[in-house]
RNA sequence: GCGGGCGUGGCGGAAUGGCAGACGCUGCGGUCUUAAAAACCGUUGGGGCAACCCGUGCGGGUUCGAGUCCCGCCGUCCGCACCA
């Protein structure tokens, strides 16, 4: 600190300066470097999750809106006690990293580096409570190495395997996408490209195998419902059965369903159009019908499905070729439409026309017939007078022995009778597909295999990870990997026969990183696996995870399947990685968009710190609203921030500048006094609690200027009035981290207020001892009358009856009931 | 279309079925100042001189009492969407 600096704060006792303040802290915290957490304390531990930020450059409000609140959350469970660990890191592989590098001309290394500098630097004007010497950065050979470990376990067991198929591919990014990264099954979730459909050989995780267990844990899991509720319809699992329908050509058509029970009612079959038995179900005379629809419908996947999944038309073309039903043996017709999606169940579906909406639509379209075969129950419908499907509950009909059982039972009884008769059995299908985790572009983890044109497809062996990505690759995408033009990456021996061999030059999807990179701040340095298992087993799973709405599905989902995995490989000791889930919303820009760099409607946190301090941006962010809901940002209500850090400083400077009285203090005064302390003390301790943080602003607020009110200069120095502003400046330390320490320092107390006891409240010492008891006449407040707060009925019924007001809106009139909410209410009721 | 959330002053929002609008912003009035800014004080849902009356998207209901619970609409946001 200069001597003028020196001089500013001496001098302005009574005057807030953050810009000086904010610095001088910031300096000591790091000088100290008093977020450093010790795995080895005694106290309970307490794991603080916030999700690690992909290094874009700057932080912008969103960043700040993002960790303002968790810092606090974790600032407050270390002042109640525990050992808490909030670290951070950066989410540095991936696309975003290349396309902006290559757009700046600069490597994605370097781009990454100076982002993460920056950034580190601004975390620290935020003053968060991070400790940096757990950094986790994903793009370092120290960190993907391990990426690669893990997936040669995942190829061991099975988990990871490679498939051709019909995969997602983004033209622009110039790479293939998971299905979890394309929106509508039609955009990039990256750039925003129409995507297409490609027949490429990819890399696979295993996910589905996990179905049923991401599924069920998500009952037990503290997360938001909407959060659950995405992934469980995203996991989207289906009850029914699996059906054989013979072909006249004596092969078997296999469906799934969830309604057996209307079997009786299938008039025809649909094939998705890139069934595999289309070619050869199709009879001469349809050939060319059926090529040209197939040829049609995959062009259309590839251009204007958006607009054909909006109006729902029906098209499709028969097939030539008759199917049996197996429970009637009766000849229905084969034809194929692009409705039937081949990504789901079979490929193949009976259609029921009567009871299914899309059957429904598409018999009407071509004229197929329509049976009832489930009759509702206070009603009869007529095949040629129904306007829709009825999809609903109702009494099995046409269905020779099952006529007259209700549909839940018959589901259950048909499963059985097709399974005794062999012609199916029960399914669970799921809507969640494979992981596809190969992507086509450099700045990712190499997989560490090698192909061999003896022995195929050779993992790397463990004792030569990491495969290094090299940092001289061209990397412009040229839709295959940069890495296949790289000849010293790719030519390499075989790891079995020696031979020489090829590398694989795709890398993994960046979400790899992101499914166990938690794990490792656990343990950074470890260098015997990707983390230190004793380390683990005292720190995870995480206490509260913390990040946008945006990565309920992706990273979660994924992130959950990690952890399974790793806890089926001994590695770690539980099944779910985040106990407790709080999603924050978005900041808007103050007329209520998106906030746009292009429309210049972004605001950015470094100005406002510059002018207004970063305890109060943070205050202010905590203050707009609910976090979850987030909303639009105004910049106005900053100042009301301002003006409440500097009475509170004000409040602060007072009694410490006060000389140290020894005089009694009123009784009175000294009930008040400590009636408010801890009131506050209890909502405040409540609101962070339940994760309220504007209202916990708010009652920061009232007891500031509760204190304001009641000051008395005589009673500046005592023990009692200075117990009360330490309480002030203690309840200040989580969500104003700079304001609290300067103030506790003002008090001359022992540094650091983060390092202080979270103040303890005392319910008899919040009490009232007088309240006011509200008195309506007919629902109406007529009343306030002053009384102790465990009045007997009896007691309020002799002072609500004396009171002229009462008795005035009785006006003589009889009272038929009484209501008494002790200590709050009185409601008569006058007839 | 299906599922979920949300509708409260000029604005952001607060309210275990019990005083609607805490707290903050804005606005208005004032103190200080040559002046302005800052700070501080008062005031700020509508109507009425007042007593009071009316007010939580709309329409019903339950209740002594509804912003809160139930039913039906309307609006809005989000998610899913031909998933058999």
């Amino acid at each position: 600190m200069t001597e003028q600096e020196t001089k500013d704060v001496l001098d302005g006792a009574g005057q807030y300066d953050p810009s000086v303040i904010e610095r001088r802290w910031r300096e000591r915290w790091e000088t100290d470097d008093i977020y450093r957490v010790d795995d080895d304390s005694d106290r309970p531990n307490w794991f603080s999750l916030t999700m690690y930020p992909y290094p874009s450059g700057t932080l912008h409000m969103g960043h700040w809106y993002a960790f303002s609140v968790p810092d606090a959350f974790a600032r407050f469970q270390r002042m109640r006690g525990f050992n808490v660990l909030f670290p951070m890191g950066f989410d540095a592989f991936g696309l975003p990293a290349e396309n902006a590098a290559i757009r700046h001309h600069i490597h994605p290394a370097r781009w990454t580096q100076e982002n993460t500098e920056q950034m580190r630097t601004q975390y620290g004007q935020m003053g968060a409570m991070i400790d940096w010497s757990r950094e986790v950065n994903s793009s370092t050979p120290d960190f993907y190495r391990w990426n690669q470990w893990i997936f040669l376990r995942m190829l061991e067991s099975g988990l990871a395997y490679r498939k051709a198929g019909p995969v997602w591919w983004c033209p622009t990014d110039q790479t293939v996408l998971a299905n979890e990264q394309v929106i509508d099954d039609t955009t990039c979730e990256r750039c925003g490209s129409l995507v297409i459909r490609r027949d490429l050989e990819q890399w696979f995780f295993r996910i589905t195998e996990y179905a049923d267990e991401l599924l069920a844990c998500l009952d037990e899991l503290d997360w938001p419902e909407r959060v659950k509720t995405m992934q469980r319809n995203w996991i989207g699992r289906s009850e029914g059965a699996r059906l054989r329908f013979n072909l006249e050509n004596g092969e078997a058509l296999e469906v799934f369903t969830t309604r057996p029970d209307t079997v009786w009612g299938a008039t025809f079959m649909v094939l998705a159009p890139e069934h595999p038995l289309v070619q050869e179900l199709t009879t001469d005379s349809h050939r060319a019908e059926v090529a040209e629809y197939v040829e049609q419908s995959r062009r259309r996947s590839d251009i204007d499905r958006l607009s054909t999944a909006e109006t729902r038309e029906k098209s499709g073309v028969f097939t030539g070729s008759y199917a049996v039903n197996p429970v009637n043996d009766e000849r229905i017709p084969v034809w194929i439409a692009d409705y039937v999606l081949m990504g789901y169940g079979t490929g193949a579906i009976m259609a029921v026309p009567a009871h299914d909406e899309r059957d429904f639509a598409f018999a009407r379209a071509f004229e197929l017939p329509i049976r009832v075969v489930i009759q509702p129950v206070n009603d009869e419908l007529d095949h040629s007078s129904m306007t829709e499907a009825y999809t609903g509950n109702g009494v099995m009909a046409n269905s020779g022995q099952f006529d007259g059982l209700r549909v839940p039972e018959g589901v259950s009884q048909v499963i059985e009778w097709l399974r005794a008769e062999e012609r199916g059995e029960p399914e669970v299908t799921f809507r969640l597909r494979d992981w596809l985790i190969s992507r086509q572009r450099y700045w990712g983890t190499p997989i560490p295999v090698v192909y061999c044109d003896s022995c195929g497809i050779v993992p790397v062996p463990d004792s030569d990870l990491p495969v290094l990505l090299p940092l001289d690759a061209e990397f412009t995408p040229t839709g295959q990997s940069p890495l296949v033009s790289h000849q010293e990456f790719l030519a390499t021996t075989c790891p079995t026969c020696g031979a020489s061999a090829r590398r694989e030059t795709d890398t993994m999807d960046t979400f790899v990183d992101s499914s166990w990179y938690w794990f490792r701040y656990t343990s950074p340095g470890y260098t015997d696996g990707p983390f230190d298992p004793s380390r683990v087993a005292k720190w995870t799973p995480v206490d509260l995870y913390c990040g946008g709405i945006e990565h309920a599905i992706l990273h979660l989902l994924y992130a959950r399947f990690f952890t399974k995995v790793l806890a089926d490989q001994g590695l770690v000791d539980h099944r779910e990685p985040f106990v407790r889930l709080r999603n924050q919303g978005m900041i808007l820009a103050e007329e209520g968009t998106k906030m746009s760099k292009s429309r210049g409607t972004q605001v950015g946190p470094d100005e406002l710190v510059r002018l207004h301090g970063a305890d109060a941006l943070r205050l202010h962010l905590m203050y707009l609203g609910p976090w979850d809901q987030g909303g639009p940002w105004n910049t106005r209500g900053i100042t009301g921030m301002e003006r409440f850090l500097r009475r509170a400083y004000g409040l602060v400077a007072e009694a410490a500048n006060a000389p140290q009285s020894t005089s009694d203090v009123d009784p009175a005064f000294q009930r008040e006094l400590s009636r408010l302390t801890h009131k506050t003390i209890k909502r405040v301790t409540q609101d962070l609690v339940d994760f309220q943080f504007n209202t916990m602003v708010a009652a920061l607020i009232e007891f500031s200027s509760g204190l304001q009110a009641m000051k008395r200069d005589e009673y500046l120095g005592t023990a009692e009035w200075r117990s009360a502003i330490e309480s002030l400046v203690l309840l200040m330390a989580p969500s104003s981290p700079y304001v609290a320490e300067e103030m506790w320092d003002l008090l001359g107390n022992t540094y650091s207020v983060h390092h202080q006891e979270w103040p303890a409240f005392e319910e008899e010492l919040a009490a009232d001892d007088q309240v006011e008891l509200i008195v309506q006449v007919n629902g109406k407040v007529r009343d306030r009358l002053m009384v102790v707060p465990d009045l007997s009925e009896d007691g309020a019924r002799e002072l609500v009856m004396a009171s002229a007001k009462v008795q005035e809106h009785l006006g003589g009139g009889h009272v038929r009931r009484w209501i008494y909410v002790p200590g709050k209410l009185v409601n008569l009721v006058v007839a």
